[in-house]
DNA sequence: GCGTAAATAT
DNA sequence: CATATTTACG
C-alpha cells in the first residue's frame, strides 16, 4: 500500500493527493498543542505567562497567523513579564539549546519569506517577521541557507533530465543528494513552497524569477534517508528539552508556544493516529530506532 | 549583515 | 552513524 503511494510520488502525478493525505494525517495542531502544554510543567508554563489557554492562538487548524508584511506581531514581548515571581532566568548571555524546527515553525518561516520575497528574504527581514520570541537571527540564517540547498535542489532535478520514471529498485537513483540536502528536502518537502519563489514575483516587492519549477518532494528510500523521515530522533525529540528545545534557564518568552512550535511524538502517545509512516531504521547488527512521523504544515497562502 | 563551511551535539 | 543545529570565518 504504501508502496504504491511512492511510486505514484515518483510520478509526480498524485502530488495532491498525497498532499491531502497528510494534511488529513497530520496531527491538528490542536491535538499536539494540549499535548505539549501538558507536558510543560505548570511553573514553567506560569514563567511564561502560557499558563492558561491562549484565547489569541489556539486555533484549530489554523493557517497561520497574521505575520503582516507590514507590522510585526507583538509577539515579541519585553522579558518584563517575569520580573517578579519566582522566575528570574536571565535570558542573556546564555547559551540557547538546540533549536528545533518544527513543521509550525518552518511554515512561519516559508511564509516569511514568501511575504518577504527572495530578494528581502534576509535572515534579518526574515526574522522580524516571524516574529517569534527566541528565533534570533542565527537560527534564521542557518534555516535559510538549508532552505535554499533546498530549493536549488529541486531546480537541479526538474531541470534536468529525471523522469526515471522507473523507480525501480531505489527510488532515487542517480542524485548527488547531500545529507544536508536530503534532510533539507524532508523537512520542506511537507511544507508548503510559495510559488513565488520558484516563479513568481512577490506581492510587495518586485522580485526576479528565481526557481522554475515546484517538483514533488521525492523522499529518497535510502534505509538512512526514511529514518529521516521521521523528524525527530528517537531521543531528539523536543521533550527534553521543552518545548522550545529552550532550557529554562534564558527563555524569555515563546510567542512559539502558542504557535505550537514544538510538536511532541504524539504518535508515541496515540498509536491511533498512523501518520506517513513510523519507519524503522535498521542501521546495522543490531541498530534499531523508531521514529516519529510528523511533518508539514497545512497549507498555503 | 549575509553567505558558506565546518564542528559539535543529539 | 547520520542528521540537525550551532558556531566561526569570508
Amino acid at each position: 500500500m504504501v508502496e504504491d503511494e511512492e511510486h505514484r510520488r515518483m510520478r509526480g502525478e498524485v502530488e495532491h493527493n498525497w498532499f491531502a493525505r497528510w494534511e488529513e494525517e497530520l496531527p491538528s495542531p490542536e491535538e499536539l498543542m494540549p499535548l505539549s502544554q501538558s507536558l510543560i510543567t505548570p511553573d514553567l508554563a506560569v514563567a511564561f505567562d502560557i499558563s492558561s489557554p491562549n484565547p489569541s492562538a489556539a486555533p484549530p487548524h489554523t493557517q497561520l497567523p497574521p505575520p503582516p508584511p507590514e507590522f510585526e506581531s507583538p509577539d515579541l514581548s519585553a522579558p518584563s513579564g517575569a520580573g517578579s515571581a519566582g522566575n528570574e532566568e536571565p535570558a542573556r548571555t546564555l547559551k540557547r539549546p538546540r533549536l528545533v524546527w518544527t513543521p509550525q515553525l518552518h511554515k512561519r518561516f516559508v511564509d516569511a519569506v514568501a511575504h518577504l520575497g527572495i530578494k528581502n528574504a534576509v535572515p534579518k527581514t526574515i526574522m522580524q517577521l516571524m516574529s517569534v520570541d527566541g528565533l534570533t537571527r542565527e537560527n534564521v540564517a542557518s534555516h535559510l541557507q538549508k532552505y535554499r540547498l533546498y530549493l536549488k535542489r529541486m531546480q537541479g532535478l526538474s531541470s534536468s533530465a529525471v523522469a526515471g520514471g522507473s523507480g525501480a529498485g531505489g527510488g532515487v537513483p542517480p542524485g548527488p543528494i547531500s545529507a544536508v540536502d536530503a534532510a533539507t528536502e524532508q523537512l520542506f518537502a511537507g511544507n508548503p513552497i510559495p510559488h513565488s519563489f520558484l516563479s513568481r514575483s512577490v506581492p510587495g516587492t518586485g522580485q526576479e524569477p528565481f526557481l522554475q519549477f515546484m517538483a514533488p518532494s521525492l523522499l529518497p528510500h535510502h534505509p538512512q534517508m526514511a529514518a529521516a523521515t521521521a523528524y525527530y530522533h528517537q531521543r531528539q525529540i523536543g521533550f527534553d528539552h521543552g518545548f522550545l528545545a529552550m532550557e529554562p534557564p534564558g527563555l524569555q518568552r515563546m510567542g512559539a508556544t502558542s504557535l505550537g512550535l514544538i510538536q511532541p511524538p504524539a504518535a508515541a502517545a496515540h498509536p491511533a493516529n498512523s501518520y506517513g509512516d513510523n519507519i524503522n531504521l535498521s542501521s546495522r547488527g543490531g541498530g534499531e530506532k523508531r521514529v516519529l512521523t510528523l511533518f508539514p504544515t497545512g497549507s498555503e497562502d
